[in-house]
DNA sequence: GTCTATAGGAGGATAGAC
DNA sequence: GTCTATCCTCCTATAGAC
């Protein structure tokens, strides 16, 4: 192996991740935008500029081609939490919710497969989603644990569902029927998100 | 037409109606299950236990289907709202809200396609849904302006955003969650559900 | 690994007998 | 209106040449 093989592989490498890349990218906004059934792997191809025949070179099927994109999306969201400026606890937590709403409205988050289905199954059977799951799951319920201790969260909900809804609300379809309203600017729509999400509906 | 043969076109009537709200109703089930685009009609047909043939009988494609079943849902709301017995109109609100968490809960309520999808148009074009959907929103949107005039409801949130929180909060995937965890009955998971929601996830 | 072409199968919709 | 049997389209997945 001399110098110029070693450069010439690295390169070949480097445009096959590229190429693999752009698929999980495009999946993954197909998949915000229509959700997994509805996504076609045609579709896919179509939308990178590429055979259907080369992506399932890359991707042995289609659960597998989502399953990617989802692994995606949270190991952002891993890399995101574990970059993130030290700060109070509640804090933390407010600023990860407004992240989660901006990719929502980016259309860069794909919505989590509530409903039963093929690619949910998947999921749960990927090491890789799993355990980028129960990462940011650590890392959150840390902060809500604090948040809680120092009485800054509502007492009448355990961790487990401030941590859920806090999932729930990077898919929360409010945001794109306020969009769609078209009386409010992005950054507004996350404030009154924001707003509903940490302060309530009632009136404090 | 003597009465012998008009009971006999009222019965054979009444089967047949019955008959359909079989079939919507297990529709409405395996919507709020699975979705329309995962839900086949294969599924529905099967499940009513009749032929798939029979159901297109009734309904020309599975839109129609659907669309019927979410006409359903919306006229289920609009007789629960005009019966509800007068109080205050945040009690109004909450006692909504929670009734709306009690379907999703028992499997009756059909996830709203918020994602493009072919039934999305076919709601948008159904006069009987958009008149259901407007006079809903209209009950609660009286309800809403009231509040926000008597000081009860989150300044920071127009009554439009309050209004689709509602309709959002009736879908709420946390309630599934915090099911799937088996810690809570589904007395409790409401409770917490409504406390996010209206007093929300930061302490008071 | 990329392409064209196609196999294979699921599912929406219909024909036609009863 | 209900059935059985079938059509036909769309989509996942693969074969085989380059």
């Amino acid at each position: 192996m001399n110098s110029t093989a070693s450069a010439k592989v690295s390169f070949k490498t480097q445009m096959l991740q590229a190429r693999e890349d752009a698929i999980i990218q495009t999946a993954s906004r197909l998949l915000a935008e229509k959700g997994f059934e509805a996504m076609t792997v045609d579709e896919v191809a179509a939308n990178v500029g590429i055979a259907k025949a080369s992506l399932y070179k890359h991707f042995s099927s289609k659960e597998d081609l989502a399953a990617a994109a989802m692994v995606r999306v949270m190991q952002r969201a891993q890399s995101y939490l574990r970059d993130l400026p030290p700060a109070a606890p509640m804090a933390q937590l407010r600023t990860v919710a407004r992240w989660t709403m901006e990719l929502k409205l980016r259309g860069e988050m794909p919505s989590l497969p509530s409903q039963n289905s093929t690619l949910r199954a998947k999921l749960i059977a990927d090491a890789a989603y799993m355990d980028g799951l129960i990462d940011v799951s650590d890392r959150l319920g840390a902060w809500i644990q604090t948040a809680q201790a120092q009485g800054l969260l509502n007492p009448a909900l355990p961790a487990i569902a401030v941590l859920y809804t806090l999932y729930a609300r990077a898919c929360d379809p409010v945001l794109e029927f306020l969009r769609m309203g078209g009386q409010h600017s992005d950054a507004q729509i996350i404030d009154m998100v924001m707003a509903s999400c940490f302060e309530g509906l009632g009136a404090r």
